[in-house]
DNA sequence: CTGTTAGCGCATTCAT
DNA sequence: ATGAATGCGCTAACAG
């Protein structure tokens, strides 16, 4: 599918990088040599260091690191991070927090989007295995993820985030969906909201089932029990959360306040309670820009996307690290917490 | 299917992941036939490839890619995209954009954030360079970018994206800055809001360049000169355009209007006319959610930022492809259109 | 201090 | 249809 050999040079290859020998042979020394002064290595003559150098800028000439890493028998100082949807903000943010971390170490990140496609993220892996990164940081998008498993990936470290491995043991990076979910209903409860609906990712998201796991423990701890008809876990982008949250509260036993699993959940949710006029509240997961301005009171659940990337990141190389002893030890799993934050009517 | 990988030494290096070697040794053949089992090369008996095959698999063996490409002589199969802030959805945006057109010619992504700073810049190019990346797609920081002509590059083919570089010629892919700008300035005038100030970038930075160019050209054409004592270049996010528009707004000759230069100054700018509760029209660069339910007339730019990353890559492949004639050829410069999407009040 | 030898994993060229 | 030699660019390990 996307076995497309990178292009080479058709026609006439330009002026070929400069090598070492290049370097070695016009500044009258041996390979080895200029290997040395790039390398820091002290024991070279002085003068013999500034004419290597003056060659090499003069040349322009850059170490091949690709090389050196395969003679130093080395990966490829890059770690693969798999995403499965890189417009979702949160994931943006991830990969920044990974690029930080990653780039204080000196490794540099190789990006994939799965777009949800299991096909495509096996096909990534695959290559970046290929290509010898150091590890790497997946969101994983199917539900089986053997695949993903150390053995099969010939011993390349993997750290999970935002969702777990299913079927493997791995060090993983989750959000505290579950509390964070469970949290801003209680707020909603609390206030007097006793009549919550529920709207948002489907069950089968791992993040769904924990945020309504949370939803449903709220209730439980109030002594309540949710009514099914006020849940709706369809919706899924602002369009449909706007209309699965009109026809759940244009009715006459409509809930009064909403718990939304995502920010374009509440905005839908938004819209349909500006259109009604109603007075509902409204809490949903991920903070957003202007959830002060709205008119409506909205509570929402907060946390640091980036700090997700960066314990990933962490994690990973604390497995690279261990070199072969990277299977071994048991897999971690960190949590980043969520704060609740309440904004007014 | 279960690949059980050799035991190692128990020191430290893990089970080195197999090589051609260790699969032809296995298979009584060499590792020629190996080679030229993965190539699919026809002219090999099929028997022998299926117990080829069989080992191949039995081991988890991979091609090591790295070593493939140094030696067939190719660059690494990757193209490098630097960027100044992934943060921002825009340049996430863009970076989708490029991973897909990449990803169908087969080539992976590595990505690299500048945070604006000239110095993370250079050095991160460089690196990608001694990666031996096919080509790369940058959004320049500073000021001066010598270090980025195909010369001090190595010949590695570059291409400007949202900034075209300055002092060098090089393939740049913009968006409409200055027409987008000048198109939604003129609607407010033509609305009757004869007033408008500026809110936004620094004039050194291009776009805030270009777009302060528009909203000036707007004004001409509608034969006005805009008041210097309107414009605020200052803001550089929400709380900045929220004080710089409420400094602007409170007073006896207020604009009318506000022309605000990316949706973080709009949104600032919004946040101080709702407190104001005055009746200022809004018109600002990049769409956002919720630009219809703000309850102030809002005119916005809208762009597709996908297709700038998509245009990057298409143009970047080019001239991967023209290989050492990628320095010839006069440089190309496309300009991604924009929408001026009008919000009621 | 500096050079020579050898080989990382793979594929081209030339053999058979 | 298959194998042996050779080298991509680089560097550890040994000379000297």
């Amino acid at each position: 599918m996307n076995s497309v050999p990178p292009s080479g040079s058709p026609g006439s290859s330009g002026p070929a990088a400069p090598t070492m020998r290049d370097v070695a042979r016009r500044a009258g020394v041996s390979a080895m040599t200029v290997s040395r002064v790039l390398k820091q290595d002290e024991r070279v003559n002085p003068v013999t260091r500034e004419r290597v150098l003056a060659v090499v800028s003069e040349l322009g000439y850059r170490r091949n690191e690709v090389a050196r890493n395969l003679r130093l028998g080395r990966p490829s100082g890059m770690i693969g991070l798999v995403v499965t949807n890189l417009a979702n903000p949160f994931y943006s943010r991830l990969a920044l927090g990974a690029e930080q971390v990653a780039e204080e170490a000196g490794l540099r990140l190789v990006l994939g989007n799965t777009a949800e496609q299991a096909q495509r993220e096996r096909e990534l892996v695959e290559d970046l295995v290929s290509r010898r990164v150091d590890g790497m940081i997946v969101v994983p998008a199917g539900a089986s993820h053997r695949h993903l498993s150390p053995a099969s990936l010939g011993g390349t470290p993997v750290v999970f985030a935002s969702r777990p491995p299913s079927g493997i043991e791995a060090d993983t990076v989750l959000v505290d969906d579950f509390g964070g979910a469970r949290e801003a209903t209680a707020q909603l409860l609390a206030e007097g909201r006793r009549s919550v609906g529920f709207l948002g990712n489907p069950p089968a998201l791992f993040t769904g089932a924990e945020r309504f796991r949370g939803y449903w423990a709220a209730h439980e701890e109030a002594g309540l029990t949710p009514r099914e008809d006020w849940v709706r876990r369809g919706p899924h982008d602002i369009a449909t959360a706007e209309a699965a949250a009109m026809e759940l509260l244009d009715r006459e036993d409509a809930p009064t306040a909403l718990f939304c699993t995502n920010n374009r959940i509440t905005l839908g949710a938004y819209r349909a309670v500006r259109r009604l006029g109603a007075d509902i509240a409204l809490a949903g997961f991920d903070d957003f820009e202007m959830a002060d301005m709205l008119g409506v009171p909205v509570t929402v659940v907060s946390y640091d996307a980036d700090e997700v990337g960066r314990r990933a990141a962490r994690l990973l190389l604390d497995r690279i690290e261990q070199g072969a002893d990277a299977s071994k030890g048991q897999a971690r799993r960190t949590v980043v917490p969520t704060t609740v934050v309440r904004y007014g009517a």
